[in-house]
DNA sequence: CGACGCGTTGACCTCGATCAATTAGCGTGG
DNA sequence: CCACGCTAATTGATCGAGGTCAACGCGTCG
């Protein structure tokens, strides 16, 4: 099973220096573990915790009144989730486990005072959070302008994306951790109309399938009709490199 | 004309100390204007700068592949723009003036220095950017999974609380600084259809309409029918009181 | 005056939702 | 091993919200 440090996480886009590290570090406590399905975080719930994911497999969304249900992201190891917290006194979103995972919690105010001592560490997580606000922008634009068969497509891509980072094995096809109607609550669809368009999609030949596995066959072409971008994987933190202490 | 900086924007969340107000203030140079219909930033442009909006109004937004639009954000006095330039070298959106507007423009190095010096200001800026991130949340899920009607009433009840946080009479209606077809490519829907729902709203007796200007009459219906949650003003600082120096 | 942008309205069509079965997979208890 | 029950995937038939296309009114500006 594949485990992620927030450290892991910010070292991806900075050289971090052995006090950083270990400040990182001091934050990695209080860990929890998660059975598949279980909540960790309820809309509402009063909280002032944050957590980065270390292993498994999670994802936040919102209930409407209805009782419809808005998925905003999935988290993967090393994500950090529960932000919030440093805004607001009571959660904006619900987190569930998706597969069974652990979990680091930190106090915001352990938060805070590491932002404080190492202004480095706070422009990195600064940053990483643009770079989710640009992948939220273009999901946003994906339901507000894109077909079915786009955000599907978008989902794939996007789920592959974060497993590879994770340091998941997915060039040969991965398992598809999502039932349908959670793809099609994602992506703002049906789980009916998401069946049919995963079969469109597989009778176009841009992806194929095998029991739960995903293999993308046309990855150009997939990411062409999704207009997909891999927010992550542009972060440019070489403007702060100087700074270091 | 209303004009706010950004220190009085985070005042607003947290009572700044005299050091904290210089060095905001510190960050108010070069100042720009731009004409209703001016672009200030296109996508893909290679830029190093945030800015604060200090008058007028402004929106940012993404162009799809087929040409169609997708507003993400509408900005008012006292609004941050530009933070993508934190982590990517060229802007993930295009930003626009939708009225004669003022901006003052900062360098990303000159924030992350402010940031480094003053630590409750790098949390206050966080905060209010994941208040930014909880309304993106609320757009997606009305994106998603919400009828046109209310998408359409999400949006007049965002541009109204906007407004009034600004400085802006609004209580006895405002002028809708919007065309139909920016209010359809911010809620995702054709400017055709956006009139029909308009009409619809004012038949059911939700809003009133006269000349350009539109009034809530039924606020608690609207935002019912909206889901609106007005997001900036539930912030809650409190738990960062204590740190002051 | 004419061109243009925006709002408005009607006719028609399509994409995706809804409703309704049916099938496949899988863990449980006998 | 098998029957049962549950959940998810699949497929067909039909419906409707919202898109598309087209026309026209109206105000503004050159």
């Amino acid at each position: 099973m594949r485990v992620r440090s927030f450290a892991d996480r910010i070292g991806e886009f900075l050289s971090l220096t052995v006090s950083e590290q270990n400040a990182l570090a001091g934050l990695e406590g209080r860990a929890r573990s998660l059975r598949r399905g279980a909540v960790l975080l309820r809309e509402n719930d009063r909280t002032a915790d944050l957590f980065v994911l270390s292993s498994g497999m999670m994802m936040s969304y919102v209930l409407l009144h209805d009782g419809s249900r808005q998925i905003l992201r999935f988290l993967f190891p090393g994500d950090l989730a529960g932000a919030g917290a440093l805004a607001y006194a009571t959660s904006p979103e619900s987190v569930v486990a998706l597969a069974d995972s652990v979990v680091c919690l930190f106090d915001r105010a352990q938060v805070a005072a590491v932002m404080a001592r190492h202004p480095r560490l706070a422009l990195a997580m600064t940053a990483i959070d643009q770079a989710e606000r640009a992948a939220m922008t273009d999901r946003l634009a994906g339901l507000g302008r894109t077909s079915a068969q786009a955000r599907i497509a978008a989902v794939l891509l996007d789920i592959r994306d974060r497993m590879r980072r994770s340091g998941e094995e997915v060039e040969r096809g991965f398992a598809l951790p999502l039932t349908q109607e959670e793809i099609g609550d994602a992506s703002g669809l049906t789980a009916v109309h998401v069946n049919r368009m995963l079969r469109q999609l597989e009778e176009t030949g841009l992806i194929a399938r095998t029991g739960g596995r995903v293999v993308l066959s046309d990855e150009a072409r997939l990411a062409r009709t999704a207009n997909y971008v891999d927010r992550l994987s542009r972060v440019d933190l070489s403007w702060l490199a100087p700074i270091p202490a």
